[in-house]
DNA sequence: CTGTTAGCGCCTTCAT
DNA sequence: ATGAAGGCGCTAACAG
């Protein structure tokens, strides 16, 4: 291992000059920088990382928390965060949560031992203790009420237009399939549902068939965990009684619901119309492609990104924390009924 | 910050005490040992790793570099090595290549600048230059020669088996279509490809119509980058001359190839029939399921995170770098005419 | 068994 | 503009 007081040594400096020549803090003459600087060249000299964060007290590391490295929803995001971070010089340490509280709080702990300058997670306990000087942002999904920043979808928008749609293409029987309530984000997907329903009037009614209400004009909302088996088992579980739409509010549920229609011998959207959330690509080349929320998971990966790296170097934003919630996109194709193009564009 | 001689002077001890009562390196009274974690717990002590990797000359992070942090194909294997370190008491390092050699070379810097332990990466050039003394495993694609041990999925044997069934189910003209043939993934794939066509008899013929052969006997290797948009190119090139079927050599291509039958108006697998490699979930939902050969990905990821850390703890392995060929699954749906059972099991 | 001490490699005053 | 020196928090070696 090359160390900075060899570069000195062969320069014929001090290794005060030559730390300052290879930071470029402090004045140092030209001939004294290039002489430090051929040095470093010929001995290949790259500086420690943990010297220098021992003694900055700054890693340049930051941690991202994420539930689940293989989704590609939370993936999506991380790509455009990794990039980020690699052009300001700063590198990514990835933890795991699994949603679970106790791998969360094994994880924020880790990341903490670590000393990482900065967090960005999407948030699983909304209780998670942090160290109240550390650069923070939630992604995704947000604590409420709000203890640090957070940079999400406006799945409330995006969902309730989307709903919308739904209902504007002639749809007045529908069910929502969304996931647990603890998570911001299925509060706010119902709540963007719930909204576009009640504007068209549409009452919502129990899961029980007894409540059902003037034939044909209906919504029913059925909970369950994130997960594709809880797709499966919604749509199955309705299919003597089945609705002409189902949204169904993340792409693993849609998986879910995918699969029950072809065990059902479901034709989209002859018998049924769906929408979902999210685009991975594979929702285009279905056949007809998947109508959907497309939350700007670039987006928030860049803004969170951008908001740590502030935060890391400017200090904590004046103010209480801010809620940012990007716009996404709706997509339309041909999976509902009297609301696609023909041939399902891309 | 709490520090290590913070707890020393609670507990009434030495810095040397504390340390080796929290580290449990060397002899220590009951009751020191007591006193000492009674203090640290109260003063919620946690080591500086940075401190402690300058020191240890050591620093509890593995690296990971992959082409691309979206595709599942890696992440799959990802999620299994960041638990096996995890439990190792090892942290992952996350770099992106984008299998650019530039961006490769730039991450491996970073990494060796971090002081990582050890590296486990898919290659992209295959010359890349590591410290000899680094513990390193190469997944997914191996440099050839071998230069450091790697855990690769027998996709000469899997590929090869994949094809046979397809030829066994009695198509005989047929088409596969492959990534850049600097990777030893491409050649692993069409060398089992190729070895089942011979095995059968099968001649390879040149794209062009005037070499077809014997009616109905020919195999076509086409030959491109690993993207969707490659797989639905290479489909439509040949869409005049089409083959009984088509072996897509990876999930991406293979996304082309079906949107391209699906702009083209092709049935599977009454029109084509059509087989892939890899499996994310999406492949048993879509109708027909579609065949493929599903490499073993958690089983690499967790055998490149053991070699890994047996390396970085007990030292390089004696004897020449290992190349571990780890078998995956054929799983037979409905995608191959004359294939799949009825309704396209899971 | 325990306290003291010497660095790990680097950056940053402080004199010069 | 520069060299010398101190110290970031920790562990390992040494002397008791």
């Amino acid at each position: 291992m090359v160390k900075l007081s060899d570069v000195a040594r062969l320069a014929g400096v001090g290794v005060g000059t030559a730390s300052r020549a290879i930071s470029g803090n402090g004045a140092v003459s030209p001939e004294s920088r290039r002489r430090v600087l051929a040095a470093a060249e010929e001995l290949g000299y790259r500086p420690n990382a943990a010297a220098r964060a021992l003694r900055e007290r700054r890693t340049r590391a930051v941690g991202l928390l994420l539930p689940d490295i293989v989704n590609e929803f939370y993936t999506a995001s991380a790509a455009v965060i990794q990039s980020d971070l690699d052009d300001a010089g700063y590198q990514l340490v990835v933890g795991v949560t699994g949603n679970d509280p106790r791998a969360e709080r094994h994880a924020v702990r880790t990341m903490l031992d670590r000393q990482v300058d900065g967090l960005i997670h999407v948030p699983v306990d909304p209780h998670v203790e942090l160290p109240a000087d550390l650069p923070a942002v939630q992604l995704n999904r947000h604590s409420d009420p709000l203890r640090v920043s957070a940079v999400v979808s406006d799945d409330v928008a995006g969902v309730g237009e989307l709903t919308s749609a739904v209902i504007g293409a002639g749809h007045t029987d529908l069910v929502a399939v969304i996931g647990a309530p603890e998570f911001s984000t299925s509060r706010d997907r119902l709540a963007g549902y719930r909204r576009a329903v009640a504007a068209a009037g549409i009452p919502e009614a129990g899961a029980a068939p007894a409540e059902r209400p003037a034939a044909g004009r209906r919504s029913r909302v059925l909970t369950g965990p994130f997960t594709s088996q809880w797709g499966y088992d919604a749509l199955t579980g309705i299919a003597g009684d089945r609705p002409q739409a189902l949204i169904a509010l993340s792409s693993r549920l849609m998986m879910g619901v995918l699969r029950a229609c072809g065990d059902l011998g479901l034709r989209i959207p002859e018998d049924i119309s769906v929408a979902g959330l999210g685009d991975p690509e594979w929702f285009s080349v279905w056949r007809p492609g998947i109508t959907t929320f497309a939350p700007a998971l670039a987006d928030m990966g860049h803004h969170a990104a951008t908001e740590v790296l502030r935060a890391i170097e400017e200090g904590p934003a004046a103010g209480a924390p801010r809620l940012e919630r990007l716009p996404g996109r709706v997509r339309v194709r041909g999976s509902v009924q009297g609301l696609g193009a023909a041939p399902a564009p891309v």
